[in-house]
DNA sequence: CGAACGTTTGAGATGACTCAAGCGTTGTGG
DNA sequence: CCACAACGCTTGAGTCATCTCAAACGTTCG
């Protein structure tokens, strides 16, 4: 089932099997995408929205020179662009990083299923709603951490992300990003975010090698990010692991 | 009308009469708070959301020793937290800066007036969906630009954003925030906010005094800050008085 | 084998921070 | 009406985190 992923383990939002169908039925066409593809430029207007099924995909804001801001990225069972569907236009630009696998939803057919269904609209609200969560977050993380809590509380992120999809055993995980990506991430130079995984590596908290993450001090990694799940909206957040690591503050 | 302000100048949404007066109706009261209180602490569940009439108001995210990033700030008739009626919950905090109005919109009555009638509803998401690009904005500020380029940006957009509702005249506004608000904006500390708007005045871009902001040269400060008012989603973006700085680059 | 790409390391420059003190304004109570 | 406390703004000196520029290294893939 294609939408299996969308939602999984958000607290508050049940998908009914019903409702499930119904947004496979708005789907018009899946996908598949090569890395390092721009699928929406920034400005567009367009007329659908993409359901990340495989890979990961990143939404940035470039400077005049360049220089690139990642503002939020995906990973499978999200739905990337929702966005546009109320706003009909982004703010911001898509790519991808890893291969990717998509589906297509226009927007006509979201708008049929939606319309007569307040319980499905609000659901997707509140998938859209989430990643301004995310974008909050992020927001704190590069506005108030330094280098190694910013990087720190990525990891920690996206190994709760990944886990509530089972890409992660919320030890180890395979997160297909380069240090550049890592850096466009955090708001910092490649160079820095270089030295950075070194430092949590000499610290004993966590392993990054070949996108390959190793955490092996997840309550200290927490501390050191300044990490609360509570912003991710997942049931169980901090399942067992000892990752809710605030409180002790 | 208490809804005057709410969605005033953005592309693409028009309210109509009989929507305004619908929203007005689910309005449970009106209510008057002092500056520095805080509306809505971090994680709590409400029914309740407000728009907001007079004022300026934060939504804030704080670290484990205190230290408070701004993810967001409101000004008069945007709703302030109605990403609490699809998310139940709120990840962050709210609190007033100046003293303020607000009006109480209980999600019940806010239900009962959406549920049928999904034009409304999609109005309503692309509302919050407005912060969200904010929030991505806000991302790029504090991840790519450099101290004087953060405040450059943050005082182009606050102009344009009271400019779409008669608080600003395109050159001065006042701006009723203290160096400590724009350093917890910017993700800076006050007294580096200090000396960076000292160099904004220096450089003569823009005069900063005692909350009254004043900008003398509108391109050259939105160039300074890599301003580009897309996000923003008014009609309009770049009124005629130069602010369309990016595209000389 | 060589090109392309990602990673690693070094040395030096600099932007922003910290700590500290002084100044100006406002509001309040003696 | 003055004195003083509280608050926000301003400035200085020294430190430190991160950036820039540069080069080398390892891997993958054609």
């Amino acid at each position: 089932m294609l939408t299996q992923a969308f939602l999984a383990n958000r607290r508050g939002v049940e998908l009914s099997l019903e409702e499930r169908q119904l947004l496979e039925s708005a789907i018009a066409e899946v996908r598949n995408v090569e890395p390092r593809q721009t699928l929406i430029p920034p400005r567009s207007s367009i007329a659908v929205s993409t359901l990340l099924l495989d890979g990961i995909v990143s939404r940035f804001i470039d400077d005049h020179q360049g220089l690139r801001q990642l503002v939020a990225i995906h990973v499978p069972g999200e739905f990337v662009d929702l966005h546009a569907y109320p706003m009909l236009e982004l703010d911001h630009g898509i790519a991808t990083l890893t291969a990717a696998r998509v589906a297509i939803v226009p927007h006509a057919a979201l708008r049929r299923i939606l319309d007569p269904r307040p319980d499905l609209t609000r659901k997707l609200w509140f998938s859209t709603l989430i990643d301004a969560a995310l974008h909050r977050t992020w927001l704190f993380r590069v506005g108030r951490l330094d280098a190694v809590g910013r990087v720190a509380h990525f990891l920690c992120e996206m190994n709760l992300r990944l886990q509530a999809i089972g890409l992660s055993d919320g030890q180890t995980y395979a997160l297909a990003l380069t240090q550049a990506d890592i850096a466009e991430i955090c708001g910092l130079t490649t160079v820095h975010t270089n030295r950075v995984l070194r430092q949590l590596r000499e610290a004993g908290l966590c392993h990054v090698h070949a996108s390959l993450v190793e955490i092996l001090d997840s309550p200290g990694l927490a501390r050191r990010g300044n990490f609360d799940p509570h912003y991710l909206y997942l049931n169980v957040p901090a399942s067992g692991n000892g990752t809710n690591a605030i409180d002790l503050a």
